[in-house]
DNA sequence: GGACGGCTACTCGGATATCGCTTGTCCGAGTAAATGCGG
DNA sequence: CCGCATTTACTCGGACAAGCGATATCCGAGTAGCCGTCC
């Protein structure tokens, strides 16, 4: 799974705590409170903006802020935003290939196990994911250190 | 996810039907009956061979075979013998670096909720790969067609 | 005819190139604020 | 002093290279069967 993801899920958590500001946050400041590549990080925010997780605002004072509120954001759409909506097990039907899929009786008509079992599992990870939302994460971040919300929001005020 | 993944689960389910033959199955003869490029595949079933899941005897009537009953072989082992050990998320606790690291208030004491979540589900998926067995899939695909074996073990005996 | 030694063919095993995708960077379009000028 | 046009600075947005892991391939080590020869 790429890097984006990580990045994405921060900076998202993040923009949790800066929601109540009205004034949208720049990748730039971001991409250095992570000490993160600006300019690559800017690409994976326009990928979640792309899916409407965020919202962009060009110009001088313009930056990224969520597009919905956290309990409607779920992790599943961030990582789809960011890693494309393919599942990670694509079964290529290999046998649909050679003496094979004789054997099996079919050009492929019948669905393949062995895929149906990998989707299977992939689906309880999407099932998962999708089950938990940025509300979620930044309650239980919270209940580790309550002050994040506005240490963050302090710092992001700072010059 | 690689296609190593596909091809092993593949040649792993042809090898149950082929575990009543005393006689180990060469990669080429595997290679051919799904039309895969055979030193690729061999290298594939070697890791596999190097996690205990196939047994590899060399020389002139060499091959692979399954190196336990099929009920003791799961999606999970295959995929880790292919795919490593590793998780697909790995956090690199970006939060520990740049300012971020000093406002969550140290040097990456806390665990990362992200991180948290995301194991999670994939915790999950690993559960349902583990819980299914490669006796699972056999008997799956026999009862959508009954003589697979018959027919994958003829195919196979042919010159 | 039987047994033994060497030979050959075939297989795994790892070292070696090639390719695609993730990573990383750059510059242009566009907008809001700041600024200077005129009334 | 107030309003407006212009300039400017800053931001997103997409187009453009570089690095690394998966893909694909080849050759060497080793073994089992086969063949010829000798007893």
């Amino acid at each position: 799974m790429s890097h984006g993801v990580e990045w994405a899920l921060h900076c998202c958590l993040d923009l949790v705590w800066l929601a109540e500001e009205d004034r949208p946050v720049p990748t730039a400041r971001l991409a250095e409170f992570h000490d993160l590549a600006p300019a690559y990080l800017n690409k994976h925010l326009q990928a979640l903006a792309r899916a409407g997780i965020l919202g962009s605002t060009p110009g001088k004072r313009g930056g990224f802020r969520l597009a919905r509120r956290p309990d409607k954001i779920s992790l599943l759409d961030v990582v789809t935003a960011v890693e494309g909506p393919d599942p990670a097990f694509r079964c290529l039907n290999i046998r649909n290939q050679g003496p094979g899929d004789a054997v099996m009786g079919g050009s492929g008509r019948r669905a393949c196990v062995i895929s149906h079992s990998m989707r299977r599992a992939e689906l309880t990870w999407r099932r998962e994911l999708a089950g938990t939302t940025l509300a979620d994460l930044a309650e239980e971040a919270q209940q580790h250190a309550a002050d994040v919300a506005a240490r963050t929001r302090r710092w992001f005020a700072d010059a």
